[in-house]
DNA sequence: GTGTAAATAT
DNA sequence: CATATTTACA
């Protein structure tokens, strides 16, 4: 049934076709396992005894792709012998008996896995798996013919696995779907040998207390049957809601050593999504150090669902680091989206995701908010332009801009600062704030009233935030750094950051983050209403938090609360 | 394509 | 129940 091209042989509908060996003597279930996997489209040969059975594969070494064999309580001999003759084919002891020294001497012998008896439709449909593992697993050197055309094929399917592959597999998948969908597969027992490497989402195992790097995979929930195995990369076979192309593996690494081994790749192509398969880098790879960039890499391995329905990105710390890079690295008035995922250079992550992710880690922050409402409405005017023109990408990826203000008091701040924003900064601020604290460089920035974003939330409505309190805070305090890297780092531990943020918006970040909470503090407690309440409340909250904080910077700009002016 | 808000899933 | 993601829209 493979296709028969040469060089590069791609097996049409993989599973179908594939040469399966049955070594039992039980020739009753013998014969309905046989029958049962011909339904499957699988070619079997059936024997009853050891010694034929290893005449069949010796004379063609090729002859079979999987083995299943049985293994009696009374004669195991046989097959214990046939496992160690046949190590070069994945073989399956099926058996009824339950004794685990049993087991583990043919999985020692080299079974790929022990079942028992009966074995499980499902079982065998998914026999192939094994065929792919041991294709992928076998090392490259000694692939033999009948795996090479499968691992070519699985590689195929996985680089693909767009639009194209989907069909056949779907439908396949249609017709397994109904019967899975039956079928409990019995789990014989406890002993029974693991199932299925399930495209399990690889959840997260704990790694030393250390993060846990390791693919995540998001399958739909639509799993006909959700089993968990945590039994990362194990030779099992089991019931697969996604034959073919889900190959998830996940493993358990030190973050440390993740730069040695490649993660998750996925296809490019599916905007949806993409398979993760990685072993050996068989996967074609698709990462590719970028400049500046950390390795890239897509944590969010998923399952590829044969359903190309939605799979969510999994936001491990990693990715949203590199998230955050990219976007500190194009600035806060080009960070969008498109170019976001452009420089993250993450296979399989979509725009949307960015734009979601983006838009979550900023909803998050009010002032994130103000700031886009802000950009929105300024930007397009000529104090963009002027940015603009200063782009100069040259400058460690970033857009140099204006420096706006200065925190008076901030330690940290009187470093150059190529990115201050004259953000949110209410009118008054300048009559007030920019007064007292004697900014004298600040720019011209009067945005026309109709412009002010607070207007459009009731929440902060300018009577409670009127610069006072916030507005006055931040222009206190310069954006030294693209405000996302702030904000964003604010949501993130910002452990590993240190390195870009340490001297100039190490500062800014805590006030951000401390007005951030603040805000969010104050929110938490609708005492007042909305629309004209929080203006006292909303301060001292803020305030105190900021205080709390250990941000002393406060500014003798809020007519309406009492400046506290600096603390320790 | 972008930015949001509403819907949903977790 | 809150948060995180996706989907739908302007």
């Amino acid at each position: 049934m493979a296709g028969s091209a040469d060089g590069f042989v791609v097996w049409k509908d993989f599973p179908r076709g594939l040469r399966i060996l049955i070594l039992d003597k039980d020739a009753p279930s013998a014969v309905e396992t046989k029958s049962k996997l011909e339904e499957m489209d699988y070619i079997v040969s059936l024997y009853h005894n050891e010694e034929d059975a290893l005449e069949a594969i010796s004379k063609e070494a090729e002859s079979f792709h999987v083995a299943v064999v049985e293994v009696t309580t009374i004669d195991s001999c046989g097959s214990f012998r046939f496992l160690e003759m046949a190590k070069d084919i994945p073989t399956i002891v099926v058996s009824d008996v339950h004794c685990l020294s049993t087991m583990m001497k043919c999985i020692a012998l080299g079974a790929a896995e022990f079942l028992q008896k009966p074995v499980a439709e499902d079982k065998l449909r998914n026999i192939w798996q094994h065929v792919v593992h041991k294709a992928f697993n076998a090392g490259g050197n000694e692939l033999s013919k009948s795996l090479k055309p499968i691992k070519d094929t699985v590689v195929s399917m996985l680089k693909k696995h767009s639009e194209t592959d989907e069909h056949k597999i779907k439908e396949e998948e249609s017709e397994k779907d109904d019967k899975y969908g039956s079928e409990k597969t019995m789990t014989n027992d406890r002993f029974s040998a693991p199932s299925t490497p399930q495209p399990e989402q690889g959840k997260r195992f704990p790694t030393n207390g250390e993060f846990q790097e390791m693919t995540h995979c998001s399958i739909a929930k639509e799993l006909p049957q959700p089993r968990k195995h945590s039994s990362s990369v194990s030779k099992s076979v089991g019931n697969t809601c996604d034959n073919s192309v889900s190959i998830a593996i996940s493993k358990d690494v030190l973050p440390s050593k993740a730069e040695a081994e490649e993660e998750v790749n996925s296809v490019d192509g599916s905007k949806t999504d993409e398979c993760s398969a990685v072993k050996e880098g068989f996967l074609p790879s698709h990462f590719h150090s970028v400049d500046g960039l950390p390795k890239n890499r897509l944590s969010h391995s998923d399952g590829a669902r044969n359903n190309r329905k939605k799979m969510k990105v999994d936001w491990t710390p990693e990715l949203h680091r590199q998230f955050v890079q990219a976007v500190e690295q194009l600035g806060i008035d080009q960070a969008i989206p498109s170019k976001i995922v452009e420089l993250m250079k993450v296979e399989g992550l979509t725009r949307h995701n960015v734009a979601s992710h983006l838009q979550v880690h900023t909803k998050h922050s009010l002032l994130r908010r103000k700031y886009r409402m802000h950009r929105r409405h300024v930007l397009p005017k000529d104090a963009d332009r002027r940015w603009q023109a200063d782009k100069d990408p040259t400058q460690r990826g970033y857009i140099p801009r204006p420096v706006l203000a200065y925190p008076p008091n901030h330690p940290k701040c009187g470093a150059p600062t190529n990115q201050i924003y004259p953000f949110w900064v209410h009118p008054n601020y300048h009559s007030h704030g920019v007064q007292a604290s004697g900014q004298a460089g600040y720019t011209r920035w009067h945005p026309p009233p109709q412009s002010w974003p607070w207007k459009t939330y009731p929440v902060v409505h300018a009577d409670a935030w009127g610069c006072p309190v916030f507005a006055t805070q931040y222009g206190q305090y310069p954006m030294s750094s693209p405000l996302q890297r702030s904000l964003l780092y604010g949501d993130f531990d910002t452990s590993g950051d240190r390195l870009e943020m340490s001297q100039e918006s190490y500062g800014v970040h805590q006030v951000e983050e401390a007005i951030d909470r603040a805000i969010k503090d104050v929110m938490r407690k609708p005492r007042l209403p909305l629309p004209l309440g929080l203006k006292s409340p909303s301060a001292e909250a803020v305030l105190a938090e900021l205080h709390r904080q250990g941000i002393c910077t406060i500014p003798p700009s809020a007519p309406s609360t009492d400046p506290p002016h600096s603390c320790g």
